[in-house]
DNA sequence: CGAGTTTGACCTGCGC
DNA sequence: GCGCAGGTCAAACTCG
């Protein structure tokens, strides 16, 4: 709990300056520096961590040599050493040559030069900060406008057709109270389509979220949020058998899941949430367990993870999410779900429903994405968007993913320069050109599919944004692998390349 | 002692 | 109906 709440402190001032003195036992938190452990117990998708720590040694960050924050970063911290080695030297001198109250000044100067390195790193904490709120706020209105013309659009199209899953819905990458701003012309429109068919619906017409049916789980998602409910055990879905239609219609929506593929050595993969296993279990042609997770960091957020290596390939960790957080998230956590976001919005937002299950359009949409394919009801009840992390640009995508599922090859290292700052020079497709197709309030469908098709390159603007987050392995910081720590790690310095991937993403 | 993990039991859906 | 597999529960256990 305590250790929670300094992970959230220090992740909330994740923007502002670190502190500058060395004597501050951070080594707790971030023992990047002397003694790297030897097993990395969980992969870090948000390496920034470190450029916090190595801003405060003075070591060269190579992602970010290209910006002028972090050059203005790494100037600033290399001046201090500079002056701190050159100072000493000449204190030295000085107090071999020179009277003391020289020495005494040329003190005083250091040490205002300090303080306007700290105030300068202040400052740009500040400014980083604020950048980040409002890159969120953009975001938010961004996709409310994408959201809003999508279901307009649709409803224009299909009329009394079955509701459309939308990314926010199936998994969301913001707390469920922005989601609600955002939500009612999605649930509106869910309402109105439900409520055009038959009047026996109305009894499950209300909200999706009124599916608390009241049982095992129900308590737990009491008075929380209602919106974000995107899983259900199973149990509760059986239990409202009084329309079949609408169960069927429920069904993708509920299940829709994202799964990343990415090579690790670590158990897990540190997201920026926290999570706690509930369970493990040997799947069938599988040696590797399966590990199911739930999040914590908030009571009753039904979002939960499986975590499997994969069978051909044990370097290959297998995460899949599930559900919509209903509490805030932090940046690094929003980082990942907006960009998995996207890609699940490729996919499904031109998917429709029927009674015989998801109908993915993939083939038709996506003929560039040769991963992409139209989903099995048979194979699996939901749909899974896969993000493949493990390929490279030109390496050959084994098979994975059975035709259930629409994957996305990504590769990891393909553009280490995105890493950095792809919003200001990009190769290729840019991550602004991917910005600017998610800001289009046009339709995001069409932009999207659009965009896959007329440049195969996009999933690559997909991937440098997830590499981004992906990144090397954390060092672990001690003990506790079961939370994924990551934000305990967090960057004590601007993370505008995080920030980055939330626009460049969404 | 509390929080998290482990692990066997249990539940449910689905195919035969 | 039966068996299998995926998913979840919860008591026991571990750890800090
Ligand atoms: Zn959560």
């Amino acid at each position: 709990m305590e250790k929670q709440l300094r992970r959230e402190l220090r992740f909330l001032h994740s923007g502002d300056c670190p502190t500058q003195d060395s004597g501050e036992p951070d080594g707790a938190l971030d023992d990047s520096g002397d003694h790297v452990k030897p097993l990395i117990k969980e992969m870090d998708f948000f390496p920034n961590h470190n450029q916090s720590h190595d801003c405060h040694q003075g070591r060269k960050i190579d992602n970010n040599n290209n910006s002028p924050l972090s050059s203005l970063l790494d100037s600033d911290v290399n001046i201090g050493l500079n002056l701190l080695s050159s100072s000493s030297g000449v204190s030295r001198i000085a107090n071999e040559e020179k009277p003391k109250a020289e020495i005494s000044h040329v003190k005083i100067a250091l040490e205002r030069l300090n303080e306007e390195n700290r105030r300068l790193r202040c400052t740009l904490g500040q400014i980083t900060k604020s950048y980040k709120e409002l890159q969120g706020q953009l975001f938010m209105a961004v996709q409310k406008l994408a959201l809003g013309n999508k279901t307009e659009k649709k409803d224009a199209v299909n009329g009394t057709s079955s509701p459309i899953m939308s990314v926010p819905q199936f998994m969301d990458p913001r707390p469920s109270a922005a989601l609600d701003v955002n939500e009612p012309s999605a649930s509106n429109d869910r309402t109105q389509d439900l409520s055009a068919s038959p009047g026996k619906n109305m009894e499950v017409v209300s909200k999706e979220g009124e599916h608390q049916i009241p049982g095992k789980h129900a308590s737990v998602e009491d008075g929380s949020d209602k919106t974000s409910q995107s899983w259900r055990p199973t149990k509760c879905l059986k239990l409202d058998h009084s329309n079949k239609e609408e169960q069927v219609s429920e069904v993708p929506f509920r299940k829709a899941r994202v799964s990343i593929r990415a090579r690790s050595e670590a158990p897990l993969i540190s997201d920026g949430c926290q999570w706690r296993k509930y369970g493990q279990k040997l799947a069938k042609g599988n040696p590797c367990p399966r590990a199911y997770y739930r999040c914590t960091m908030a009571v009753g957020c039904p979002v939960r993870k499986q975590v499997q290596r994969c069978a051909e390939d044990k370097s290959i960790l297998i995460t899949t999410y599930e559900g919509n957080h209903n509490h805030p998230l932090p940046p690094a956590a929003t980082a990942l779900a907006n960009t998995t976001s996207a890609a699940a919005a490729m996919l499904l937002s031109g998917s429709t429903t029927s009674k015989d299950g998801l109908s993915l359009p993939s083939f038709g949409y996506f003929p560039s994405l040769p991963y992409a394919s139209t989903m099995a009801p048979s194979a699996a009840p939901f749909p899974i968007v896969t993000l493949d992390l493990t390929q490279g640009p030109n390496a050959v995508p084994f098979l994975w993913p059975p035709p259930s599922a629409a994957t996305f090859p990504l590769p990891v290292h393909g553009y280490p320069q995105i890493l950095g700052h792809s919003m200001l020079a990009p190769p290729k497709l840019s991550a602004v050109s991917a910005m600017q197709l998610w800001q289009r309030p046009v339709s995001m469908v069409e932009t999207v599919t659009a965009a896959i098709a007329s440049d195969p390159n996009f999933s690559r603007a997909l991937a440098a944004a997830i590499s981004k987050i992906i990144g090397a392995p954390k060092r672990n910081n001690g003990g506790n692998n079961n939370s994924s720590n990551g934000v305990a790690t967090l960057p004590g310095s601007p993370q505008l390349p995080q920030s980055c991937t939330t626009f460049s993403a969404n």
